[in-house]
Formats: structure tokens, sequence, C-alpha cells
DNA sequence: ACCGACAACTTGTCTGAGGTGTAGAGTTGC
DNA sequence: GCAACTCTACACCTCAGACAAGTTGTCGGT
């Protein structure tokens, strides 16, 4: 049935084990589950390894569990949040995301950028091209200096979204510089003024042009 | 300190308390708690129980846990809910978003739409067409075309954010279609006609190009 | 300088024992 | 017959200990 489920934690196949049997409609909305004791010897898992995976569920808000009454489902549909949706996904989907988002916002930042937007951006230029110690830095600087310009387009909304994904790209971002660390790093930091330099000289295209060939290049670099 | 949380579950009380500390910078994004055995007895819990405070916290997409090497922070804050953030901001702010992500969704589709995708498309677009009696009625088709060809993109995280924006805009346009009927209801549906034959041609800039004309005339509409 | 073996961590899992709270069966009184 | 009470069985909750499995850093040999 689902061989792929065979690796990883006990805890989270046995999650992923109810979850399944939850969607197909074994106990609906509002029913109660068997026992612990029962329902571990069925999946065939210790009682705390069981009892784990249930407040994962319940973490993910499908179950709730009541001292002296039983463990109950309380939705069926995870509402699914932004991080888990994140963190299912490809780092592919996630990066074709962002050039979605950063390119209208570059392209908007052109358009509004203020004399204060300008210096954060050179500010966090200025930062990404100093000396780092680890993946880890850099990869917050670089995070910095790409919100500074998705603030510039002073859209509340595209914001938000660029913060949403912050966590995830940047954990991706920082397995990949271990793995394969930049090969032309003044030609990327370059890419970056270039970026900085449109927003600054107020030209759309250019600005929208920078960030999307930035990004299909890490794009690129992961594939 | 926090006397109400001196109720409940301990393994509750302890994920609460985790968080808390989270939430107060003590471990920053990206880094390590201390081991389970010493977090234990601080909080003074047993082991089993922090553990279950962690798995919690992990459902919640807060902490991850790697066997051999740690838990670690990996997203400090939990995602505020969107209903909320996009009913805080304007009306414009969410359709340059929609541009960022639509445009982009319609030049990938042209990539990638397959001839199910197509179908799907030009079935939308056919409801459409058809005569609706009420302005929620016309809102649910428009928006359910609209969809098709993000979904055509066979991009799962901008689907996502395309739902996530739905009941705000759906509000938003039948307040508008109350307001001010669309003038031209030939032309409305000839732009609509014309980007799904773009992606039927495979043809990215073009199918861009209508998406982005279509919801600045939306935008323009608005202002 | 490189590399392999090893030791000292980490989290993962299981078991068994008590504790605490709830619900329902059984009893009692009316 | 019916309502209220008591009590017991069973549910989840918590802890402690033991061992398995994975990761990381160290130390010695080459």
């Amino acid at each position: 049935m689902t061989p792929a489920a065979q690796q990883g934690r006990l805890a989270a196949q046995a999650a992923e084990a109810l979850l399944g049997r939850i969607r197909a409609g074994e106990w609906p909305l509002g029913h109660k589950l068997p026992g612990e004791t029962t329902l571990a010897v069925e999946i065939g898992v210790g009682r705390s390894t069981l009892r784990e995976a249930i407040r994962e569920l319940a973490g993910q808000g499908v179950l709730e569990s009541r001292q002296g009454s039983g463990v109950f489902v309380i939705s069926t549909d995870i509402t699914e949040d932004w991080d888990v949706v994140l963190r299912r996904v490809s780092v592919a989907s996630v990066i074709e995301a962002r050039v979605a988002i950063e390119a209208e916002a570059a392209a908007l930042a052109a358009h509004r950028r203020t004399p204060s937007d300008l210096r954060a951006m050179r500010r966090a230029l200025a930062r990404r091209s100093g000396s780092h110690h680890s993946a880890e830095e850099f990869a917050d600087v670089d995070m910095a200096l790409h919100r500074e310009v998705v603030a510039a387009s002073h859209n509340e909304v595209l914001l938000e979204l660029f913060d949403g994904f912050v966590p995830r790209v940047r954990v991706a971002m920082i397995e990949m510089l271990k793995l394969r660390p930049i090969q032309d790093y003044e030609a990327d930091q370059a890419a970056h003024a270039a970026l900085v330099e449109a927003i600054a000289e107020r030209d759309p295209a250019v600005a929208a042009e920078c960030s999307r060939a930035h990004l299909t290049g890490v794009h690129r670099a992961l594939s």
C-alpha cells in the first residue's frame, strides 16, 4: 500500500498511518479512536511511540486527547499550515514561487523605493560582501538583502509571502552551500549589486530580470 | 511567572514553556536545543513527557528533531493566519500579489499544461461565458477559471498561495460588481479566452502578459 | 596531511509500573 | 418508574530505566 512509509522515525510512520485511516473515514469527525494499548498493538509500535504520533497529529490540529475519555478526531482535513506545506513540497516549487514574488517585488520596488529603502538595501549589500565564517551566516545576510528588496516594494502581502518562505529557503540554502559552495563569488555579488542598482535607477524591467536571472541560476544549481 | 500554565497536561505545559523560551530568543532560528535529558530536568518533567512536548511543537512546525544530532528550531513564529493578514491590507496590495503569482503561473502553465489541464480550463471558460444571475455566481465561475490556470502550472506552492487569496478576492470582487458592473462584457470574456489560448499555444510570454493586463485592468477599475 | 577506528554524545524505541480523571453500570431512595 | 448517588472499570498521563541507532569529534596510525 504505502511502501514509501517504511522509512524514518517509527512515530512519524505511525502518525502517517493514523492520518491515512482517518482520511479514509475509519474514524469520522468527532469519533473516538481505539485505546492506546489496542492501537499500539494494531499498528505494531510501542505505546510511547504511538503517543508521540498522537501528539504530532494533535499539534497539527487533527486529534485531541481527553484524559479518562479517549482520543478524538477534531478535524478531518489538516488546516495545512504554511510551514507544513513548504516542508512537504520540493525546493524547485519553492524557488519558482520565489521568482514570482521577488521579480514582481523588484519591479514594484523600482517604482516606489525611497532613499531610505535604498540605504537599507546598500547596507545589506555591503554586509553580504563582507567575510563570512559559516554557511549559516552567509545565508542570513543573503536573505536579509533579498528581504530589503521585497520590503522596498511597499507591498505588505508580498513581504508576508516572502517571510513565509524564509525558514524553508534558509535550510535548503545552507544545505546547498555546504555541499557545493558558490563557484564564482564575485559574479554572484555583482549580480546582486546590479539588482540594487536597477532599483536605484528606477528601472522595473531590468530589476525584475536581474531577480529572475539570479533565482533561475539558483534553481539550476540545485538540479 | 505564568500561573495560568499550572493546569492541564504536563506535556502541554512543557510545550508552552519551550515555545515561550524560543520566542524569547533563547534558541535562535536554526539553533540546537539542549539535550532531552538536560531539558527534562531543567523544566522538571520526565523525558517521555518532554518528548511529547517536542512532538507537539514539531507538529506545529516549530521544531525538528534529528536522531543522533539534536532538536532544532526551524520556525520561530507560527505563521499568522492568512485571513487576518489579508483583511488588514488594501485590495490593491492583494491584486499586486495576484499579478505576481498568476502571471508567473500562466507562464509556467504554458510550458507544462497537459491536455487534461486544457480541457479543464476550456470547460471553466465556457461556464464563465454562460448567463449568471448574481454577482456571487459570476465571481465564482471567474475565480474557478483563474484557479484552473494556476493549477495548470503544476506548482503546488503557487496554487496554495492562490487559494489563500480566494476568500478575500471573492468578497472584493462581488462588492465591485455590485457597485459597477463590467462595462464591456464581451472584451472581458475575450481577454480570458486569449489567456487560455496562449497557454494552449505554449506561449509563456503572451500568457503572462494576458494575465498581467487583465489584473492591472481590475486594479484600475478599483481605484 | 589524510583516513579509519573508536568513544562520547544525541535522539529513537520499548517496557512496566503507578497516578489521575472520566463515563457508565449498578445501587439506592423516592 | 425515575432520579440521584456510589463505585468500578477503563481511559489517558507521567515517570523511570534500559537498550538500539545515528551523529560527531577525537585520537592514533599511516
